[in-house]
DNA sequence: CGGTACTTTGAGAATCGTCAAAGATAGTGG
DNA sequence: CCACTATCTTTGACGATTCTCAAAGTACCG
């Protein structure tokens, strides 16, 4: 906070690596997500200005109010972003995988705190270099304003889940959208994975954080979605959605979404 | 609801004016909205497939999941989108005074309904015509973009609301939030009014739509505001905000919101 | 094996919701 | 101009959900 204007990150990356293999043909990001529209040309010149990055869980990738410095899109793991009240309080406001991108385009403070919820793989973007970038190459340009289009869906409905959905309500929610993001993840790996099991990689605190309940809430409706045989867990870890229309019925989640 | 794929919205406008003066010299549209980075080439350009309507206070502008079919500019007035879930459970997810944009661009199916909170006019874009428009005119998605980035910063804001504030602080946050607002929509019209005091143009039951709480207890937070002489109402409809500090204190915001 | 951190469970409290009724406001028509 | 109705808002009493505080249970790590 406060150091100045410098071009690196302050929250120390556990690894930093200039000149890596990108191995952008084996990537995400590439395949599907903001690189996927960039031809080859436009890759090279990307390359040069990127740096892979890595992060521990828990560990900070920026905080908020701070200059915006960086941009990032999502090699693999879960990032998490959050908003803090002035007495402690904290809402979770996004969850990002692998090929999002991260960052706050267009703005020089930073408006939310990031964290690595898993371990994370990261490749980060000089913010000069990358609106300069952006600023020649409208198709990224669009590609972005597509994604932030997407994001704000997803925000209205995490809206419409905090304001109006009851606790086990909220818990069915995010647990199908977890699923459901698990799932897309491990196709995009090439690793075949069931529909509706997954490994549960966010604590009771966060899932807490992120439904605006408390964590003895959150381990209660877990207790009740076990009883009623919607779910069950294994190794207090692994989720198997059980019952996936009564949980879509309970989370009142429109096929469509 | 399905009839159809017709150009025309189905919910009556109130009027509909083809070939209407639409005066872009006065539109707080052209003076600080999406028009403002339009040549007069341009403009004029756009003036060609625009009309303008109207809708009174409590129609429908659009449904959700119907064919997302129009674009619009707010000119005056105010528009509140929402989302109901299967039981009836309404939430606002937004408000948009003028010069906002209001429409889901590269979406063929709306995902939240737009109502009329007041009486409003609005420029109405058809949909093909508007986003061949867009994609030859890169500064307009570069603007467009841009808002979309305020968007998606306000939704998250509200989420931190919803998910973290208590009943009165959430009150609180609108109403500070409503009256900058307002402030702002009576500078850009010209009409020089107070900081801080504004007519509150929501019903109770919009107000409780919007924080995610029943309009008794609304009622009930409003009546614990004007006795901790926070706020003073005066003819049910004009909201003064006395002791600005201590509401921003307990609506938890930060100056630089 | 012992310690630490996380999770679950329980009991009681606080906040918010529900139901019901009384006030207040605006519009209508005599 | 004054009832009269319809709608919206406020207030009260009670109930349900969620939170708080506390303690016990469980997994993880050295």
């Amino acid at each position: 906070m406060g150091t100045g204007d410098m071009d690196t990150n302050i929250d120390a990356p556990i690894k930093e690596s200039q000149g890596d293999r990108f191995e952008c043909e084996a990537c995400v990001a590439r395949a599907c997500g903001m690189c996927s529209i960039l031809t080859e040309s436009q890759i090279s010149a990307l390359r040069v200005m990127t740096r892979t990055r890595e992060y521990q869980a828990g560990e900070p990738i920026f905080c908020d109010e701070e200059p915006s410095h960086q941009f990032f899109a999502v090699r693999s793991g879960i990032v998490k972003l959050s908003k803090i009240l002035p007495d402690g309080r904290q809402q979770t406001i996004g969850l990002n995988f692998a090929p999002d991108f991260i960052g706050q385009v267009y703005t020089d403070t930073n408006r939310y705190f990031a964290h690595a919820v898993t371990d994370v793989k990261v490749c980060s973007f000089p913010p000069q270099k990358f609106e300069s970038f952006l600023s020649e190459t409208p198709s990224l340009e669009h590609r972005l304003f597509k994604l932030t289009l997407d994001e704000l869906d997803t925000a209205r409905n995490w809206m419409l889940m905090l304001g109006s959905k009851t606790a086990i309500e909220k818990l069915a929610t995010l647990l199908l959208k977890l699923a459901e993001r698990m799932y897309l993840a491990s196709c995009l790996n090439g690793q075949m994975s069931k529909r509706y099991e997954f490994e549960l990689l966010l604590s009771r605190t966060e899932i807490a954080d992120f439904l605006g309940l408390k964590i003895e809430t959150v381990s209660r409706q877990f207790t009740v979605l076990k009883k009623e045989k919607l779910i069950e867990i294994e190794n207090q870890r692994f989720i198997k959605i059980v019952d996936v229309p009564g949980m879509k019925d309970l989370a009142a989640i429109r096929e469509s979404d």
